[in-house]
RNA sequence: GCCGGAGUGGCGGAAUUGGUAGACGCGAUGGACUCAAAAUCCAUUGGGGGCAACUCCGUGCGGGUUCGAGUCCCGCCUCCGGCACCA
């Protein structure tokens, strides 16, 4: 058991900061903001110490920040719309939001009981009215822009959670939520148009210089540039043409056939009529319809002659056009020139399918039975024989844009985001249709739409807003005619996408925020949050902010400027969660051991950024810890002498200034857990001291005890409050100033030279650190454990490096 | 397959710029205190050899650069993460 009453202190500073308001702030333009924000959780209940150490970590910043004079805002909201409130529902017909605002209230009582502080006043919560009213205001902002627009399209559906998914949010061909596979469905549906940010998104990553590279990486590809050209093939003997998409137009001499996605509006076209009516529609439907899994797990690639031919533009070759599963609608102009010789799928289908194989790039001599990729001269290629990819390509390029057949084109990987959901919990889509008008936007002053209460929860393969007919019914906000309201609801990585800006101007009424108190705490200085939103949440959010500045709204064009992404506790190897039942409550833990003791073990486990196991036997060191600095600061322990310091006074001193300096080189490199083994350090040594014959000058204990006690604040701040408090200050701790050091004081004054013979460590002398180079040199031939090794070889040569290292090269 | 990241004692980890490998903590062993236990404190704790001074080996494996490599370079192995029919 700790050596102080655990509950009565945590209990007794956690009022205390709250009733205080000791970290609600105003936007102050004399003082220098930081902006410290945590992804907004989603309502889950109980934390576990997973949720501990990543709360833990804000609350650090938070009380380091400000004890640095910084202007501080750390707010906290709830991301409390989504499927396990709705899901909950569905099974104990309770209300999803009397559900979700009990958790809500759970969490903040656990939230407190960590010693976390937060500016309350700031709190949102994304499913209330006054919060996805300007989720509404927000789409019709895109939808104005031409940025949210509804089209039928082959869509993700997962068959479980009855709802489309955006293409980030299908992993492996499995739904990201529930784990099932996904379906492809042609459905009517709202996207907002992210493509049109895609160079954007891509470039302004440069300026994210304090974001992990993986995560950079991870947008890079996701956004997936690539450059290339477009041009026009004609089908032969019809009036009709069809685009393709190439990064290879230098290879268009050696195309063999073309490919028409099934998806393909064209394939019906060309072969309605036709003897390949049936055979072809019946393999479009099926391919259509197979999951991504299902298509994969085909082996070898499936497609089919459509009995049409399209000229090759560059020799005027007739090519047979395939349709095949292998191209896809949705990227490029979802038809492609095949070239088996250069493409190692086009290889395959044409193995598949005995197609001919022209190669116009020369590959090494012994290179047979797969397409050639890489560099090389141009063959079988006409006027670009020779030439290499590069060459090639402009000379091509060139050669399509003077006759107006093709143009440079460049493509994203990146699709637009799907943002209708069939689902109850979330925030409904402001658009009227109308039979007569299309789609109306609901007027502004009509916002918000409210969700309405309905009887069942159940998904059917469309929103449970389609039953509410008190809902759906509505006169036309144009013409007044009957209209039908939409029922789908948005994702809720809508609500996620703005928050951030929500949180400086949370009680507006009016605007969405206002602008002058967005640009004030914007951007984001320190975000934190999971690694799994790398291309979710982090990129979504990136895209509204850059909206958001074009409508004049925000000043910065990227919402954060420091992105750390925190590792997760993990239980048997496995990261825990509730779902998989491997969680570990903390009340047993706050009860034997304190908040101060769980966070200080969690900052002490290891980098932040790593996953870290579980151990229990852990907190016992940081417990203990904590129990010996209580010791030390509240009772007589050892020798306090009254007197003017002496040399060991000094040397404690000078070793406090270091760990200061340490210390908060360490939280600003996020290096916590070696900030904490410094604080041990600095523990350890002064308890020697005291310990020691000579103790320590009251005056230098004091000063020094100080300094710790100021620098445990942000870590353990109960303990650090209570200590300072009883130790006769009547300051609150956390509005105290960090220490500082003083550079010449933390100067080590003695070192110890190592002495090495050919690299080897021989010796080691205690030296002042103001040795010469001389003066290392005789010092370290003079000791006789160094000279045995001298004196049985040749001297070659010496290397020294004053003061702490000397290494002589001997035969 | 492609792109990242990592591999250090019994365990978590430290070594920030190429310069003392293993800080700090856990665990373990021995000791002090105690009637005893708990708590606390002290000592030892990478492996081998030696009474000792000391010495040999040691950061996934194999090479290299360097006076000197956990750190840099080349080639592998293993694990983790991301992407993956993107034309």
């Amino acid at each position: 058991m700790p050596a102080y009453d655990v509950t009565a202190i945590e209990r007794k500073w956690q009022d205390r900061w709250e009733s205080e308001r000791t970290f609600y702030v105003t936007e102050d333009p004399e003082r220098t903001k930081f902006y410290n924000v945590q992804m907004y959780p989603y309502p889950s209940g109980d934390l576990h110490m997973g949720h501990l150490r990543n709360y833990g970590y804000l609350d650090l910043l938070t009380r380091y920040r400000r004890m640095q004079g910084f202007n501080v805002l750390a707010p906290m909201g709830w991301d409390s719309f989504g499927l396990p409130a709705e899901n909950a529902a569905i099974q104990t017909g309770i209300h999803p939001r009397v559900f979700t605002e009990e958790q809500i209230a759970r969490m903040k009582v656990q939230l407190r009981r960590l010693g976390a502080v937060y500016d309350w006043d700031r709190e949102l919560a994304s499913h209330t009215p006054e919060y996805y009213r300007w989720d509404q205001w927000l789409f019709l902002r895109l939808f104005e822009r031409g940025l949210a627009y509804k089209k039928k399209s082959p869509v993700n559906w997962c068959p479980n959670d009855q709802t489309v998914l955006a293409n980030e949010q299908v992993v492996d061909g499995r739904c990201e939520r529930c784990g099932h596979e996904v379906e492809k469905r042609d459905l009517e549906q709202w996207f907002f148009r992210i493509t049109d940010y895609a160079d954007r998104l891509l470039a302004d990553l440069d300026q994210l210089t304090e974001w992990p590279d993986r995560v950079r990486t991870m947008q890079e590809n996701w956004i997936g540039r690539s450059e290339g050209m477009t041009f026009t093939m004609e089908v032969a003997g019809t009036e009709r043409t069809f685009e393709v998409f190439t990064t290879r137009p230098d290879t268009v001499f050696g195309m063999t056939f073309a490919v028409l996605a099934p998806e393909h509006p064209l394939v019906s076209e060309l072969v309605d009529g036709t003897e390949y009516e049936e055979e072809v529609g019946r393999y479009a439907a099926a391919a259509r319809k197979a999951t991504e899994i299902e298509r994969l797990a085909e082996g070898g690639k499936t497609g089919m002659f459509i009995g049409r031919h399209a000229t090759n533009p560059v020799n005027g070759r007739e090519v047979p056009i395939f349709v095949a599963d292998y191209v896809l609608m949705t990227y490029g102009t979802g038809a492609i020139m095949a070239v088996p010789g250069q493409d190692q799928r086009d290889w395959e289908f044409a193995e598949d399918h005995g197609l001919e194989i022209i190669r116009t790039v020369q590959p090494p001599d012994d290179w047979a039975g797969k397409a050639y990729l890489d560099d090389g001269p141009a063959i079988n290629s006409g006027f670009l024989d020779g030439l290499w990819m590069a060459d090639a390509k402009k000379r091509i390029i060139a050669w399509f844009e003077d006759r107006g057949l093709g143009y440079a084109t460049v493509q994203y990987r990146l699709r637009d985001w799907l943002i209708s959901r069939q689902r109850y919990w979330g925030c409904p889509i402001p658009i009227v249709t109308c039979p007569t008008c299309g789609l109306v936007p609901v007027p502004d002053e009509d916002l918000p739409v409210v969700l309405p209460d309905v009887e069942d929860y159940t998904p059917k393969g469309q929103s449970p807003l389609a039953a509410v007919s008190s809902f759906v019914e509505v006169d036309c906000p144009r013409c007044g005619g009957p209209a039908r309201r939409e029922t789908d609801t948005m994702d809720t990585f809508v609500d996620s996408s703005w928050y951030f800006l929500r949180y400086t101007d949370p009680g507006n009424t009016e605007t969405i925020f206002s602008p002058d108190r967005a640009a004030y705490w914007m951007p984001v200085d320190q975000y934190i949050g999971g690694v799994e939103h790398a291309v979710l949440h982090l990129l979504y959010a990136r895209f509204i902010t850059k909206v958001l500045h074009d409508h004049g709204l925000v000043t910065v064009e990227e919402p954060f400027a420091r992105l750390f992404t925190q590792g997760m506790l993990t239980l048997g190897g496995k990261a825990m969660s509730k779902s998989k039942g491997n969680v570990v409550a903390p009340d047993a833990f706050y009860q034997r051991y304190g908040a101060d003791a769980i966070r200080l073990y969690e900052y002490f486990i290891g980098p932040p950024t790593d996953d870290a196991e579980w151990s229990e036997s852990g907190i016992d060191g940081t417990s203990r810890f904590l129990d010996r600095v209580w010791r030390m600061g509240s009772e007589e322990v050892g020798e306090l002498v009254d007197r003017a310091p002496i040399g060991a006074d000094l040397e404690m001193l000078a070793e406090a200034h270091r760990t200061v300096k340490k210390v908060t080189e360490d939280i600003d490199r996020f290096s916590f857990n070696t900030a904490v083994a410094s604080l041990m350090e600095l523990s350890n040594s002064i308890g020697a001291r005291l310990r020691s014959a000579e103790g320590l000058a009251r005056e230098t204990f004091d000063a020094v005890f100080d300094m710790l006690i100021r620098m445990l604040a942000p870590l353990a701040p109960h303990v650090s409050h209570e200590l300072w408090e009883r130790r006769g200050h009547d300051t609150m701790l956390a509005l105290e100033s960090w220490p500082s050091w003083d550079e010449t004081l933390a100067e080590e004054t003695s070192v110890t030279l190592v002495v090495q013979v050919n690299g080897k460590v021989r010796h080691r002398i205690e030296v002042p650190t103001t040795v010469t180079a001389a003066e290392v040199e005789r010092l370290a031939r003079d000791a006789p454990q160094v000279r045995r090794w001298l004196d049985n070889g040749n001297e070659r040569s010496v290397v020294v490096r004053p003061p702490n290292l000397i290494n002589f090269v001997v035969d």
